[in-house]
DNA sequence: AGGGTTTTATCCAATATGGTACAAAAAGAA
DNA sequence: TTCTTTTTGTACCATATTGGATAAAACCCT
């Protein structure tokens, strides 16, 4: 499986496919599915058209896997930051650190959410973009909900907490974080909104270490 | 000011400027700005190019309108909903009630909000845009506090609470109803997330009237 | 080296899009 | 009625956009 089919027939790619991926989502994060053109991505992968079609298919099939990506590296990052080994309230910490890094990171200002920022607006004329996000959206909040519930058998949280509501809240805060960063909203302001939140899920007495 | 200038010189005008725009505005709201042509929007609206142009102005111009628009009509309806003659938990309920009613209405689907929805997208790419959504993000934020602000001096809310931080989980909420509406979260589900927000932020017992 | 195979690079065509010119239409004013 | 003013409706233009056709290029295998 990683083995890498070595000596394929015909002339070699002149590009990496994740790495063009990559490319094509962060030109879709500034403007758009509908605001980008195929010349948009083609000057941002360096890869021409026929090259493009070949390897991902049309704009739109281009486009979801762009999501499909994204959707992976965000399970990822979940993964890592909501691991059972870190303190509850250190993972979530980890979860909006890693977040606002990525909503902030960009050379032509704050992008926010990829998944927010570029498939909501397409979500009601694509049935497939909309099934997409509202997975998406279900997972990230499975894996809150999974690590409140790890919480609580442990006794992080009270027994009669309720780890639903809690995922509830933790996305929400996230949503807050993926909207107001593109919106234009200065990361410290945002930062500061973390904190208090934590208070509210996890208890309010942080105590040093 | 109310009186209509009677008596305008030329051809009268073949349709309402504030329809016009509530169609326009329609229109946008499904497929975003950059995903609507100018030929959707005659369609919507029932205007020609030019009687568009001399309204108007531009698609752009257009759109900036539609989105003054709605946050005419959210500062109307957060205005009504958070008055002080309701008591607080009354008046949260009401402005997710309003706003799970805006944002499910229309008849392709939901449609989510309308600022959150189309405007996030085109923020990153367009100043005027970004200003205008981050600015009415702080104004309904500020709407929530000073209500907050209010219910703490009445007593409704304990004498330590945090007015910013409650301001920033009923947004947080708003924002949750107005993505999760557009990808495709059936409203009862969304529904059943208010009262447990409204628990934490109110304190728990609602006790029958 | 030469054939087979896959990718790349250039160019093109059909259509979509934003915006406008221009004349007819509909009103008041003279 | 006739002139002026404003809006409407049609038709148009320049450009942008998506998708593909075609031939050269770069690699394997024999």
């Amino acid at each position: 499986m990683v083995q890498k089919e070595s000596a394929r027939r015909g002339r070699p790619r002149s590009y990496d496919p994740d790495t063009a991926l990559a490319n094509a989502m962060a030109v879709f994060w500034h403007a758009g599915y509908s605001g980008t053109s195929l010349d948009d991505i083609t000057a941002g992968t360096g890869m021409n058209r026929p090259s493009l079609y070949g390897a991902f298919g049309d704009k739109r099939a281009l486009y979801l896997h762009t999501l499909e990506r994204y959707r992976a590296l965000g399970r990822a990052a979940f993964a890592a930051a909501l691991s059972p080994d870190r303190p509850l309230r250190e993972a979530l910490r980890q979860v909006y650190d890693t977040a606002l890094t990525v909503y902030y990171a960009g050379d032509a200002g704050a992008r926010g959410c990829f998944l927010i920022g570029t498939a909501l607006v397409e979500s009601v004329n694509d049935a497939d973009v909309r099934k997409m996000l509202r997975d998406a959206l279900r997972e990230f909040d499975a894996a809150f909900k999974a690590r409140f519930l790890t919480a609580r058998d442990r006794g992080e949280l009270p027994r009669d907490a309720d780890a639903s509501v809690l995922a509830t809240l933790a996305s929400a805060l996230l949503y807050t974080l993926a909207i107001r960063s593109r919106a234009g909203e200065p990361r410290k302001a945002l930062e500061a909104m973390i904190d208090p939140v934590l208070d509210l899920i996890c208890g309010k007495p942080p105590r040093r270490r």
